[in-house]
RNA sequence: GGUGAGGUAGCUCAGUCGGCUAGAGCGAGGGUCUCAUAAUCCCUAGGUCGGGAGUUCGAUUCUCCCCCUCACCA
């Protein structure tokens, strides 16, 4: 009965932090792995950083780092914001690794035997100073129909012309604004028509897309491009290894979704449970052959579908893997109805959400409600999300549950017996309807049944009044009633809301079952006993709800009138012992010194200071221990890149010692 | 310009393989209980189902034309 999953979630690029728009596609899978992992099936939900590319060679480059630290840091970043909103992903791999080089080779040779790669010369603009080829978005300049000036070299986003970057009038790079030259070179194409009828028999297959996303698919497929799969470098990415193709690498579209497969195989191979291990071999029998006894999904946005359902297929049919059983495809987020903008304070990253003390689970909530299978934008209006979390929430379910405990207690002891028949119709037939609806993805249906079980609990008790007997025998009957009832509210839930569910079901003696199936009936089960207080929703106010889009470049963080700060504007400062190892001038600077210091990671850190003046001779301070602000963004002072601060007082400053007992990385508190 | 999706109560949406008085939740207005988080529960919306034409005994649901929104593409 139990089937094996590989689930996915696009990979994030590691260029940037994550915000409430990646966060849509991450709960939307995770609500659904939950489900699937509910109801009893093996599921391995993978997901990585997409760490190839230009602009992370570029910026990497802008922050003195190579691209390797640049993608490790946002990789780290993405991970821990992903878990704070409760994705649990089984992995959270780079496509910088061997085993997608690997992959990414092997599906390329796959292409090549198939004779669906061919040579073309293609002009671009290459920027002489740079020393490359410039993309698209790294074209500044005129737009050739309206004149509006500073446009990228594909759109402009006055008038809406797309074209292609030769044709802008005084193009720019945007590195260095020197003007480009127009420039040959030799790319690999996929000649995709070769393949077509194979796409378009799996896009057409039962159950693989939702019917609108088919239809634009198709629409495709009827006039498809050559597909380039080349870059020149400079690049960040993976060598081709094809003699035909010296020096160029492989584009990074091609290797991210491989991240899929390559990351599965990571996981298996290496970090799955002791038990649970496969080698590549297994792997590829058990996940990725066709005929496979296992299920692949795939989440994305719509803004990736033509990658997923036409290149993606593509691939993988070369190579003689299965294709996905399914491609879920769902829209953009809005903020207060528009496109998400760092200008009007609506760009809301994952980490605002949490400063502004909301509780993840909330925006899972928030998210479920809105979420169908189809690919419409969902739009987070403030107003909105707070009314669905105290409507259905605090005042629905949380405060049902605070009542029914409440009562509970009162009646004494066990309570137990057969529930009432209203009630129970209710749940069960609930119950019953949730389970399509979440393989479905129809979330925003499980939310509505939830509520619907809440409010037949809450219209009974208002008509049955048990808090005026309640040890009789119809009391107690009725509040078993909304006590299992609430046991099944914890189950529908658990998804959504893992946490919140489990206390749920907790503070009534109640468990979810260990595999929720069809047969599963809430009303036979522990007695109910008033164990725990039920979780807690608080009302959200306007204020609070309002701290996500606060004015973007506020004021920094207001002090209070007092002139104090709280425990967490301490707690956010990473102080750390840390060894010098090293120090030396920086040259034609005075007041600089270079360390290097080992704050207990397995790199050393480099930290600029401005401590020359009381330290003639550098060397006395190695060996000597300091603390240093860890958490500190990492700033170039005379071209080298200080990872951190060194605590120091006094004019011209001298450094602050450490016993010698405290080893490096010890957290100062 | 092409392709695709969509336009149903103030908001978010459901629905009709053509048919009795077109639904839900939220918001708003009025009332109610007091076990509970000033929560619950009850009543109140009369919306040309984007516009027009056609097919039909009958269309919001089918066909055609038009308008508008969104997405992708050239």
């Amino acid at each position: 009965m139990s089937e094996k999953l590989l689930v996915t979630s696009a990979l994030p690029y590691a260029n940037g932090s994550i915000h409430l728009g990646h966060l849509v596609e991450y709960i939307q899978t995770d609500i659904y792995v939950r489900y699937r992992r509910s109801i009893g099936d093996d599921v391995t939900y993978v997901c990585a950083a997409d760490s190839h590319g230009t602009p992370i060679e570029v910026n990497a480059g802008k922050a003195g780092v190579t691209p390797r630290e640049f993608v490790e840091r946002y990789r780290t970043e993405q991970h821990a914001d992903f878990q704070r909103f409760g994705v649990d992903f089984s992995t959270y791999y780079t496509t910088d690794s061997e085993e997608n080089r690997k992959w990414a080779w092997r599906i390329w040779d796959a292409l090549k035997a198939r004779g669906l790669i061919y040579k073309k010369s293609v002009e671009q603009l290459y920027c002489e100073k740079d020393a490359r080829f410039l993309p698209d978005r790294f074209v500044k300049g005129t737009c050739p129909r309206c004149g509006t000036p500073e446009q990228y070299g594909d759109v402009c986003e006055k008038c809406g012309t797309t074209y292609d970057p030769r044709e802008l009038k005084d193009p720019r790079c945007a590195l260095c604004a020197s003007s480009p030259v127009v420039r040959k070179s030799d790319h690999a194409y996929v000649d995709l028509k070769k393949v077509e009828p194979a796409i378009r028999a799996w896009v057409e297959g039962e159950g693989h897309l939702d019917a609108a996303v088919r239809e634009q698919v198709k629409g495709w497929l009827d006039d498809l491009q050559d597909w380039c799969i080349t870059r020149d470098a400079p690049y960040f990415g993976f060598p081709v290894k094809d003699p035909d193709f010296p020096g160029k690498f492989i584009y990074v579209w091609l290797d991210a979704p491989i991240g899929y497969l390559s990351s599965a195989e990571h996981f298996f191979a290496s970090e799955a449970p002791a038990g649970e291990r496969l080698a590549p071999s297994a792997f590829e029998a058990t996940y990725l052959a066709p005929g496979s006894p296992s299920r692949l999904e795939h989440f994305i946005g719509k803004d990736i579908l033509r990658f997923h359902a036409v290149f993606w297929p593509a691939m993988l049919g070369a190579a003689d893997l299965k294709l996905p059983e399914r491609l879920a495809v769902h829209g953009h987020l809005t903020v207060n109805g528009e496109k998400m903008s760092k200008s009007r304070g609506t760009f809301v990253t994952a980490r605002t959400y949490l400063d502004a003390g909301l509780d993840p689970q909330l925006l899972r909530y928030y998210y479920a409600a809105n979420l169908g299978p189809g690919v419409s934008d969902i739009d987070l209006s403030l107003e909105e999300f707070r009314n669905r979390i105290n409507a259905d929430l605090a005042n629905n379910v949380a405060n049902l549950a605070s009542r029914v405990a409440a009562l509970v207690e009162r009646a004494g002891g066990e309570l137990d017996g057969e529930p009432e028949k209203g009630i129970a119709d209710v749940t069960r037939e609930a119950l019953r309807l949730a389970l399509p609806s979440y393989q479905a993805l129809e979330y925003r249906e499980v939310v509505r049944l939830v509520n619907q079980v809440a409010n037949a609990c809450n219209k009974r008790l208002q008509e049955g009044k048990p808090w005026e007997a309640p040890a009789s025998a119809e009391s107690r009957r009725l509040l078993v009633s909304c006590a299992r009832a609430l046991r099944a509210i914890s189950v529908m839930l658990w998804p959504v809301m893992p946490l919140f569910a489990d206390e749920l079901c907790a503070a009534f003696g109640q468990t979810r079952p260990g595999t929720w199936t069809a047969g599963f009936d809430p009303f036979s089960g522990p007695p109910v006993v008033a164990r725990a207080k039920p979780p807690q929703i608080a009302r959200l106010d306007a204020k609070q709800v309002a701290r996500l889009v606060a004015a973007p470049e506020a004021a920094p963080a207001p002090v209070p009138a007092t002139g104090l700060i709280g425990f967490d504007d301490f707690a956010r400062v990473e102080l750390r012992v840390a060894l010098i190892r090293a120090a030396v001038r920086v040259p034609k600077a005075d007041k600089l010194l270079q360390l290097t210091v080992d704050v207990g990671e397995p790199a050393p850190r480099t930290i600029v200071a401005g401590i020359a003046a009381s330290y003639p001779e550098p060397e006395w301070l190695v060996g000597k221990r300091v603390v240093v602000v860890a958490n500190l963004e990492p700033r170039a002072l005379r071209g080298i890149t200080s990872q951190g601060m060194l605590l120091a007082a006094g004019d011209p400053p001298r450094i602050l010692q450490v016993d010698d007992g405290i080893a490096p990385g010890t957290r100062v508190k």
